[in-house]
This record gives C-alpha cells, sequence and structure tokens, in this order.
RNA sequence: CGGGGCGUGGCGCAGUCUGGUAGCGCAUCUGCUUUGGGAGCAGAGAGUCGGAGGUUCAAAUCCUCUCGCCCCGACCA
C-alpha cells in the first residue's frame, strides 16, 4: 500500500504543469545526424533528449533530464540503503588541493585549469578525492566518528582529448562519485565488497543486464578495482567471462592460465639458422614467405619503459597487453619505442627486431618461454631466424602473462575457457588503501591514542553513460526501448485523429491514469497517427495506449508494449487498471523488490 | 598530439575544380483538403556562405592567417 501511495506522490510530481505533448519541448527528428557514430547517440539526439552545445558538452532536454533523474534516485536510494551519506562539492577546485595530492603535476591536459581574476590556478574537478579527503581530515579526529561513507551526484569535466558517441564520451558529465573512510584495511574491505553488492542492486533495478568484472586500476590507483560493464554488442570495452567459473574482467587484465608443458615431442631441437626475408615485414608477411604459422613466429617489441628501452617478446598471433606490462615491470609509464629508438637498439629497421644477441632486457609472454622451431627476426635488415629454441637462445630477464586475453583462453583461475563480451564501463569501485589520505595527512586517533591514516575507498557511477548504456542495449531499428526503472515515462497516451470523442475518451483517460500513479505522457498533438506512432516508437517509452475512432465506437483502447509489440484490445473502462498492473508486474521483475 | 575531412536558411546537402543575381530536400508559417504507420495542393518567410585579411571591375568560389566541428590513431570513467 505505500508502495502504490509513493508511486502516485511521484506521478503528481512528474506531472508537473503538465505532460502534454503539445506543450512540451520533445524535438524529435527523422533525419539521422550526421556526427553521430553509436546508435545511443543518434537515438538521443532523434528523441530530443539532447542537444549538443559544444564538443562534449550537451543539453539535457527534458525527457533526457527525466531519464538522467531516474538513474539518479535509483543510485541515492541505493547508496543511503548502504549507509552512505550524500553531499555536494564544488565544481571548481583550488590549484593547491591537487598541489598537495600532487595530481597537479601529474593529470596532464585533461585536466582543465584556469586562473581566477587575481590570477590563482583552480581547476574544473575531474573527480574529487581531493577535495573530500580535505574535508574529511578536518572534520573528523576519532575513530569513533568513522567509518564514513560520502557521496555526491554532480556534473565533473575531464577535457578528454577526443570526446565522441555522445553521452558515452563526453567533457562535461553527470557522474555519482563516493569515497568511504575507514579506520583499517579489513573495515575498508567490508565497505569495498558492501559497495560492490550496492553497485549490483543500482544496475539490476535499472533493468540492465551487467557483468561485474576485475580491472585495472589505472591512474586512481589503489590495488583492487571491479568495473560494471553493461554488456552491449556496441561497448567499447572487451571483457572475458569464465564459461567454467565465475572469474570475469576486462581483457587488459583478465589473468590467463599458463600453457601446458609441450612434450618433448613437439620440441624440435633444430639448429638456429639465418634465412634471407627481403621486405617481409609484418608477422603475416613473414607467415606467409616462410610457409609458417603466425603463432611459430616470436614477436618482439620494442618499448620505452619509463624511458628505458625494453623489449617485449610474444606469440605472433597474440597481443603484448601493455597495462599487463606496466604492472609485470612495476613501471609507471610504457610506451611503444619510435623508430629511431628500434634502428639504435636493434641495429635494424622496425619489422626485423628479435631477441637472439639483443643488448637489451628482455621479458616474455608465458606462451613464448615453450616455443621451439620457432621464427624470429635477425636484427639485420631483411633477414630472421628460424630453428629458434626461446630456452636455448634467448637470455630472457622475467617471463608473465603479458598478453591480451581472447576467446577460448584458459582461464587463470580455474582452467575453464574464457569467453568474449562487449560492454559499456558505467561504473567502477576501487580499494584505494591511504594513497590519497598518507600524503594528505588524512588521519584519525585510534583507540591505541596514535594516530593512523585513513583506509579510503572510491566509487564511481556515470549517469549519462548508464543513459547511453541502457539504449546501446535496448534498441531495434525504430527507436529506443526504455527499461521501464528508467524510461521517461510509463506510459504512452496516443490520441488518434481529430474526432472529438477521440480527444474526450483521451482527454478523461490521461487524467484517469494520473489518478492511478502512471506517468504517462499524453500526445494531443494534432498530427496524422502515422507521426505519432513513428515518435512512439522512437521515444521508447515501455506501454503505448491508442486511443482511436474504431477503438472508441468498440469502447475499447488499444495496448502495445514497446518491446514485443503484441496489441490487444482492453475495455476502456480498465485500461488504466490494466497500464497499473502492468507498471506494477515490470518492476517487480527488477531485484528491488527483493528483501533488503 | 600525428594523419584525414568538413564549416552555405533550423536540420541534411549541392554549388567551389573553371570567379559573374545563393540553390535543393526536410522542417517552419498561411489557406484548403486529409486523418490508423513520418499526407496532398497552393502560397510565404528565413542564409553577414565559420571569422579576419588579401587578389579582382566582381569572391561561397582564388591566396594567406585564424576559429570551430567531425573521423582514424595514440590516451582515458
Amino acid at each position: 500500500m505505500w508502495r502504490r501511495a509513493r508511486l502516485e506522490r511521484c506521478a503528481r510530481r512528474a506531472e508537473g504543469p503538465s505532460m502534454r505533448y503539445s506543450k512540451m519541448l520533445i524535438p524529435t527528428v527523422k533525419e539521422v545526424p550526421a556526427d553521430a557514430q553509436v546508435i545511443s547517440h543518434v537515438l538521443m539526439l532523434r528523441a530530443g533528449l539532447i542537444r549538443k552545445v559544444a564538443a562534449g558538452i550537451y543539453n539535457y532536454l527534458p525527457l533526457g533530464l527525466r531519464v538522467l533523474r531516474k538513474i539518479e534516485q535509483i543510485i541515492r536510494e541505493e547508496m543511503v540503503r548502504a549507509g552512505a551519506q550524500e553531499l555536494l562539492m564544488p565544481a571548481v577546485n583550488p590549484a593547491e588541493l591537487w598541489q598537495e595530492s600532487g595530481r597537479w603535476y601529474k593529470y596532464g591536459p585533461e585536466l582543465l585549469r584556469f586562473k581566477d581574476r587575481k590570477g590563482a590556478d583552480y581547476c574544473v574537478g575531474p573527480t574529487h578525492e581531493e577535495v573530500i579527503t580535505a574535508l574529511v581530515r578536518g572534520e573528523v579526529r576519532s575513530y569513533k566518528e568513522l567509518p564514513l561513507n560520502l557521496f555526491q551526484i554532480q556534473s565533473k569535466f575531464r577535457d578528454e582529448v577526443r570526446p565522441r558517441f555522445g553521452l558515452m564520451r563526453a567533457r562535461e558529465f553527470i557522474m555519482k562519485d563516493a569515497y568511504s573512510f575507514d579506520v583499517d584495511e579489513k573495515a575498508a574491505a567490508v565497505c569495498y565488497e558492501g559497495m560492490y553488492r550496492t553497485y549490483c542492486r543500482i544496475f539490476d533495478r535499472c533493468g540492465l543486464r551487467f557483468r561485474a568484472v576485475e580491472a585495472d586500476t589505472g591512474n586512481i590507483g589503489g590495488n583492487r578495482s571491479h568495473e560494471f560493464q553493461v554488456l552491449a554488442e556496441s561497448g567499447e570495452d572487451a571483457i572475458v567471462a569464465c564459461s567454467q567459473c565465475s572469474y570475469a574482467a576486462n581483457v587488459e587484465k583478465a589473468a590467463i592460465g599458463a600453457p601446458p608443458v609441450a612434450p618433448a615431442a613437439s620440441r624440435p631441437d633444430i639448429p638456429l639458422q639465418k634465412v634471407a626475408t627481403p621486405g617481409q615485414r609484418t608477422i603475416d608477411e613473414v607467415a606467409s614467405f616462410l610457409k609458417v604459422e603466425p603463432q611459430q613466429i616470436v614477436k618482439s617489441l620494442i618499448y620505452l619503459v619509463d624511458g628505458k628501452p625494453l623489449a617485449a617478446l610474444c606469440r605472433g598471433d597474440h597481443e603484448i597487453n601493455e597495462v599487463k606490462l606496466r604492472a609485470h615491470l612495476r613501471a609507471d609509464e610504457v610506451m611503444l619505442a619510435d623508430d629511431a629508438t628500434i634502428e639504435q637498439t636493434t641495429h635494424a629497421p622496425c619489422g626485423f627486431a628479435g631477441p637472439v644477441g639483443l643488448d637489451l632486457p628482455i621479458v616474455a609472454d608465458q606462451a613464448v618461454a615453450q616455443m621451439f622451431g620457432a621464427v624470429c627476426g635477425a636484427n639485420e635488415k631483411d633477414m630472421h631466424f628460424t630453428g629458434l629454441a626461446v630456452p636455448r637462445d634467448v637470455k630472457l630477464q622475467s617471463i608473465g602473462d603479458l598478453r591480451t586475453a581472447r576467446a577460448g583462453d584458459t582461464c587463470g583461475r580455474c582452467g575453464g575457457s574464457f569467453e568474449l563480451h562487449r560492454g559499456v564501463e558505467v561504473g567502477q569501485v576501487f580499494f584505494l588503501g591511504t594513497k590519497y589520505a598518507a600524503p594528505m595527512k588524512c588521519v584519525y586517533l585510534g583507540e591505541d591514542g596514535k594516530e593512523h591514516p585513513m583506509v579510503m575507498g572510491c566509487y564511481g557511477i556515470g549517469v549519462g553513460r548508464t543513459a547511453a548504456a541502457a539504449i546501446e542495449q535496448n534498441h531495434d531499428d525504430d527507436g529506443i526501448i526504455w527499461p521501464l526503472p528508467i524510461a521517461p515515462c510509463q506510459v504512452h497516451l496516443l490520441s488518434l485523429g481529430p474526432q472529438p470523442e477521440v480527444v474526450q475518451v483521451a482527454d478523461r483517460l490521461y487524467h484517469e491514469l494520473l489518478e492511478h500513479g502512471v506517468e504517462v505522457l499524453y500526445d494531443d498533438r494534432s498530427e496524422r497517427p502515422g507521426v505519432k506512432f513513428k515518435d512512439a516508437d522512437l521515444l521508447g517509452i515501455p506501454f503505448r495506449i491508442a486511443i482511436g475512432g474504431k477503438g472508441v465506437a468498440g469502447g475499447y483502447a488499444e495496448w502495445r508494449p514497446r518491446r514485443d509489440r503484441q496489441t490487444v484490445n482492453v475495455p476502456l473502462a480498465v485500461i488504466a487498471s490494466h497500464a497499473r498492473a502492468a507498471i506494477d508486474s515490470e518492476m517487480r521483475r527488477t531485484p528491488a523488490e527483493i528483501a533488503p
């Protein structure tokens, strides 16, 4: 009963002065916008949800904002349920805080910096670890005041090199960011687990299919992280999931099982031989020229690791993963060497590098360590070696899991095999430890009377990106198919035709739906039916009710869910309660109704 | 930051090579007809051709410089 009351309250608030289409700013467009590359961007523009103001900067129009507010509200409810408190920090941050954490110097041009009238340095916050840490260290002294988990929902700015894909990669974007403060690692780990579960609830409630995957911690630092990936063909991120155990990870991070030890029979002990390969630079060229498979070739890449050259080896059909390489070497920066460095270190042009006799530290992917009878570059123009036996011919500094995971690879946890998915990253949770608390002296007095740094975690959700991901995952050729919990409205009511009795019935039903606590968009425009149908499909409101001349004469309305498009005629007398019941039943399909 | 492309009524584009009255489709407005899957006819309004210099009798068009946007790559929530 409380639930009905709440829904009615929400609907009344949502109704505002009017949800009549004729009075609203819903600028739909027929033509596909020229500069939109991904479907969510196309549909958000076409459905009149957003408009671009500048590169990566958008207006959120009324229907678009309704979606963002729905997502925000779900996040807010679940964060509060998990014990977090909402606050709001400034978008503009003084440079001093960022200098204190060191990120003023490390962050690079993505941090939008500017000066005020006095010439003092400021930035627009791309994230808020500095501000929150400064706040908490100033206000919290004792272990008795911990733990704390504080969050905000706010616009952030990252001056992306290349903003694109609409809200998927904007420069200004709305983000929920939360920061937890605990007395020790153990308590912080409990908090991290709690946030992990909260995130699962949030995306479940949004009605999205997603996977939580192990992730690299990137620049934010810390030692434990999960990304929440909404599964969609068009996702930018590649993730793998084990077919046998629960392990799932970003391909950048996914631990690949060690290859089985090759039997002696498959280790041909043949001599190293230099062969001419004029002009054959790429793996494919060398493979077809020497009539071998790419996996029999050792690919040798020269990297600059914190400025120093190093050779990294992987199999010809594999890809070196720079994230893993950086982690393996405990380096800050890993980048492919330029041609000049390659020629200097290998004494050969790019395309002929090899590990034999190379005067550089060499690291190898685990799959390379057991290669016999292989092919590699000879560090000499137009020459390769055949008969390479890695253990015999190459001095390796170390061996590790250095390549990007692929479908079918062995799971590093259980030995099962990986399936590949694509996803849109909508959230990430980080276990930060004392990375910020220590340098910024965010400390508390413990029971032992001594000062300790607080142990932190941070937890982000891209609100606009979640909306975009929902569209990537839920659309067809005609438009968006919103999951009910985040749809701009629940029911799209259409009046078809100019006959006064049709308008009268539709008007009455509009009010009846509102009285039933239904969020309804009422298309009362004097457009032809075709126009209204097309706009309804484009907007993607989950349920459509059409009132037409025939229906009014026969005493029924036409009910059609957007997703399956199974049209049924429902008597006018019960259509409102039919809608109410359909909404309740659909909402119950989300885990929100599972006991807290 | 490297490479490529584009800036012309609200939107999408043609015109630029070869300088000579700025055009098309959609949208908008008016009228009549039409009303179950983006209607028809008739009429109308709306553009400093991204900006600044220059060449020329004459510049959307040629030259120089700028600004913005998009795509590919490197980088990232």
